[in-house]
DNA sequence: CGCCCCCCCTAA
DNA sequence: TTAGTTAGGGGGGGCG
């Protein structure tokens, strides 16, 4: 039997662990697949007779099963050898972390290894087997369930890794509970009662995608509503429905965060008064539980993966708020259909029309849930990260970058004999983050301001992980400095010294080497994929190599992580910042002039005489971040080309020409690409800036406008700020038209200043800020717009939002600070109150536009309109007239006078 | 004012 | 921060 595993844990029979596999077969079947005889151990190195260590601990700690004398490498820094250590095997997985402490105190103990890896992992490594992976169990008869809640339970010691791409027929289902609280506010689990649970499915549950169970008998509502008038049943019923199903993955919204331990609680208070309730959701039988870690709830069902969409969209999506509603709208575009906490007691006690909305309601939220998680295949790269990384899809799920990378490294480590580091402890953390202050990182160039036309965008394809594989940089190769010939070590800018790869050929450098390698492969299956079902798939999977990649970096100066090296990490960013500086003078003054003739760009020496019919690019880099270049072209008399002068195709040409003499000059596998071509390009501050860029696709030239950095980009400025910023970009990168922009600009700023909050119900919703509640309110040391609306909505409503939560709020007129005049948008409006229009135009709408269009001039106070003030000069200028503006600011690089009076500023379109 | 710090969010 | 890293802009507000 073929199965792809889930999960895994292991229980224990006999005093000796057996290691259980949950998965779904490729005919649909749930399967637990039991694993004996796998044994937990770890290692450690000591001074003195090692032999003899190991008598004495065996003899100390009856726990230990066996004791071997072994060579390995330590975990950090080129060793020439392996060095002698002990490999202590014990009975059961908890004897590892019970005698650890004590082993490592024993004299001349130096140090242990791999003492704190999950028994799970620990097999799943040894083994190769991999999360999300196939494997066959052969053809072993089923044996008696037991607790187990599977189709099948099979016991097999010789389990096969299987090859296969596509994923088993997983089972989903989302779930929803309403609580009915005591008087609007939040519910509580010791009084609240539960009194609906919607459900979800995919693929249906006996014949029904959605079902409700409510706790009264509601008339006139399909057969997929069940009614109830104990709590207590309707909770068994939900238990019931849960391992009838057999879900694979159980998602819903913020579930972890609030049904499930309002489930967990509520059971218990239900059940100290002796409802007797079985909450039994797990494939072993196991009662539903989660644990606090931190302020953090984590929720694992045995067998089953459970994943809450809310902070997977956080992660995916950058939205102003993460509402289910305004997730859903923005998302999928669904409603969500809505009974607010004040009207749920009414709705409740309605026996008509009321409560059957109330159901309905109900069920939407799980359907919504699903939905999102299907519809957004939000979890395809989750099983991608699995499947390549090896780590459970739990743990991808829930988990960070740091499991993956570890786990990747340990597989690794262990083929070659090397053992793993330990979690550092909080002191030696601590200690790590002091020494990460010298931790340098990209370097940024600083920015041609203004507006140019004709830019090339280059940029090195996954920049770290193919300077960490051509200079051989690892936690293995790394040499204390000077302690090794010149003649084998590579040096890096910031000084870190690696043995080269002829000497030693370093772990991270071969595991990038392998994952870039698959990510080219999987990428040419892409173009051949079967069908959509498989392209998916392996989408997903070079996605998950990406990620990957880029992940081995920032784990090098992760203060926390088992392997950490500040050498490492500074000598990946040291040779990018080099390696950034030596393009920009690679293009400008190696390459300086690319000739373009015949349809092939040419370097000056190549060229030779220049001919008619040539076309000379004088190139500039105008900008560049870490790992990216602009390339300003330019004629030969260095100003921009006239109109269709230069083409998206001379961009091409010239754009790959310098790529691959830049690329020639490197080392394997770091590569500079040509990524697109930018008609124009506006470039505002260090990580500001818009582009109008044309990108090369199989069928000609596809083109957008990219923003970096600016405004309308970022969530903490208002919707008013971001349309406006937009368009005027648009009419300035597309048009040239800075009249249309100012125009627009006024216009606004009109319609703001003569707000009516009545009419203009739709400009209101646009002037809604948002800023995240990052952390407790006590250790805020400043005052915060959000703060305020916090507290007030905490002292009206007796209900605090919870900190990660993003908080609108609207700026009201008034004295006093600003920070003071935040307020809940909600209570404006209830309230009718005045909002401060001129925060808004002097602090929303004018500094953003004017850092644009002040590049050409304009200044806040020609873009300051009222329209009821009359005599202020006016603006208007012909279409020929728009176009030469920009087309002048750009070929003089001219910086227009920044006066406020008018002369000056029409002046400026006359020039 | 200018300077500095805190805070938020983004680029890479 | 149990949750990869640093660089950097820009707003608000307190203080000299």
């Amino acid at each position: 039997m073929n199965f792809q595993i889930l999960d895994a844990d292991y229980f224990r029979e006999n005093e000796r662990p057996v290691v259980r596999l949950f998965g779904r077969s490729d005919n649909g079947e749930s399967v637990c697949c039991l694993v004996p005889g796998f044994e937990p151990y770890f290692y450690l190195s000591a001074s003195g007779d090692l032999k003899k260590l190991g008598q004495e601990i065996k003899d100390r700690f009856d726990v230990v099963k066996d004791i071997e004398v072994v060579e390995r490498f330590e975990p950090i820094g080129y060793q020439e050898t392996k060095q002698p250590m002990l490999k202590v095997t014990t009975f059961d997985p908890r004897n590892v972390p019970e005698i650890r402490d004590e082993v490592a105190g024993m004299i001349g103990v130096r140090e242990i290894y791999e003492t704190d890896i999950l028994f799970r992992n620990r097999f799943l490594i040894d083994k190769g087997f991999k999360g999300m992976g196939w494997v066959s169990a052969g053809e072993d008869a089923d044996v008696a369930k037991g607790d187990l809640l599977c189709d099948h339970v099979v016991r097999s010691s010789e389990l096969t890794e299987v090859d296969r791409i596509a994923n088993s027929p997983l089972k989903y289902m989302a779930f929803d509970i309403e609580c009915l609280p005591h008087d609007g506010g939040m519910p509580t689990p010791d009084v609240s009662p539960i009194i609906m649970v919607s459900f979800a499915f995919e693929p249906a549950y006996k014949g029904h995608s959605t079902i409700v169970l409510v706790k009264k008998e509601v008339e006139g509502v399909d057969d997929d509503v069940e009614m109830f008038t104990k709590e207590s049943d309707l909770l068994n019923r939900f238990f019931e429905i849960i391992t009838e199903y057999d879900p694979d993955v159980i998602t819903g919204y913020n579930i972890n965060d609030f049904d499930v331990p309002y489930i967990v609680d509520r059971v218990n208070v239900l059940n100290e008064s002796g409802a007797g309730i079985k909450p039994i959701v797990g494939r072993d039988s196991r009662n539903l539980s989660y644990r606090k870690i931190i302020s953090r709830t984590m929720v694992s069902i045995p067998g089953r993966v459970v994943v809450d969409a809310l902070p997977l969209i956080r992660q995916q999506f950058s939205l102003k708020r993460y509402t289910l509603r305004n997730v859903s709208k923005e998302l999928l575009d669904r409603e969500k259909l809505d009974v607010a906490p004040a009207d749920m007691q009414e709705h409740w006690n309605d026996n008509g029309e009321k409560i059957r909305k109330f159901v309905d309601y109900a069920r939407r939220d799980s359907e919504l849930a699903l939905e999102l998680l299907l519809e957004l295949k939000l979890l395809d790269k989750y099983i991608a990260l699995s499947r390549v990384s090896g780590i459970l899809l739990q743990d991808t799920v829930s988990g960070g970058q740091t499991n993956m990378v570890e786990h990747i490294l340990m597989t690794e480590f262990g083929k070659q004999g090397r053992v793993m580091s330990t979690k550092p402890d909080d002191e030696t953390s601590a200690y790590r983050r002091k020494q990460n202050e010298s931790l340098k990182g990209g370097a940024v160039l600083e920015p041609e301001k203004g507006l140019h036309e004709n830019v090339i965008v280059l940029d090195y394809k996954s920049l770290y992980p193919t300077i960490m594989m051509a200079h051989n940089l690892c936690y293995t190769t790394v040499v204390k400095p000077g302690s090794y010939p010149e003649n084998d070590i590579i040096r890096s800018p910031s000084k870190g010294e690696f043995v080269k790869p002829d000497i030693f050929k370093g772990v991270v450098p071969s595991v990038l080497e392998y994952l870039l390698d698959q990510r080219v492969k999987t990428k040419q299956l892409m173009k051949k994929a079967g069908d959509e079902g498989e392209y998916r798939v392996l989408d997903a999977t070079q996605l998950a190599l990406k990620i990957l990649l880029n992940s081995f970096y920032g784990y090098s100066g992760y203060a926390r992580a088992r392997l950490y090296s500040l050498q490492m990490a500074n000598s990946v960013t040291s040779i990018g910042r080099d390696n950034i500086a030596r393009t920009e003078d690679i293009v400008c003054n190696r390459i300086g002039t690319v000739v373009l003739r015949d349809n092939a760009a040419y370097l000056t020496d190549e060229a030779g005489e220049i001919r008619e019919g040539d076309k000379v690019v004088k190139l500039s880099v105008a900008y560049g971040d870490t790992d990216s270049v602009f390339v300003h072209c330019k004629n030969d008399c260095d100003e921009e080309f006239a109109e269709d002068e230069f083409s998206l195709e001379d961009s091409a040409l010239v754009g790959r020409k310098v790529a691959s003499i830049v690329t020639a000059s490197l080392p394997d596998p770091m590569e500079l690409e040509f990524e697109a071509a930018a008609k124009r390009v506006l470039l505002v501050a260090k990580k500001r800036y818009a582009q109008w860029l044309f990108e090369p696709t199989n069928d000609g030239w596809k083109d957008k406008i990219k923003v970096k950095g600016l405004e309308t980009v970022r969530r903490d400025w208002c919707e008013l700020t971001s349309k406006m910023l937009n368009r005027v970009l648009e009419l300035v990168l597309k048009e040239g038209d800075i009249d249309g922009s100012v125009h627009h600009v006024r216009e606004l700023v009109d319609r703001v200043r003569n707000l009516d909050v009545q009419k203009d119900v739709d400009i209101v919703e646009d002037l809604v800020l948002t800023k995240s509640f990052s952390k407790s309110p006590s250790s805020y040391k400043n005052k915060q717009p959000h703060l305020t609306v916090v507290e007030n909505i905490e002292r009206r409503t007796g209900v605090r939002p919870s900190i990660g939560e993003r908080i609108p709020f609207v700026i009201t007129a008034g004295k006093g600070l600003f920070v003071d005049r935040a307020e809940d948008p909600e209570y404006v409006r209830e309230h009718n109150i005045t909002l401060d229009v001129d925060y808004y135009i002097q602090k929303q709408m004018l500094p953003p536009v004017e850092r644009i269009l002040g590049v050409f001039g304009v200044d806040v106070a020609t873009l300051n309109h009222d329209s009821k003030q009359k005599g202020l000069f006016d603006f208007d200028t012909s279409s020929e007239e728009k176009v030469e503006t920009v087309k002048r600011v750009c070929r003089t690089g001219e910086q227009p006078s920044q006066q406020a009076d008018q002369k000056t500023q029409s002046s400026l379109f006359d020039f």
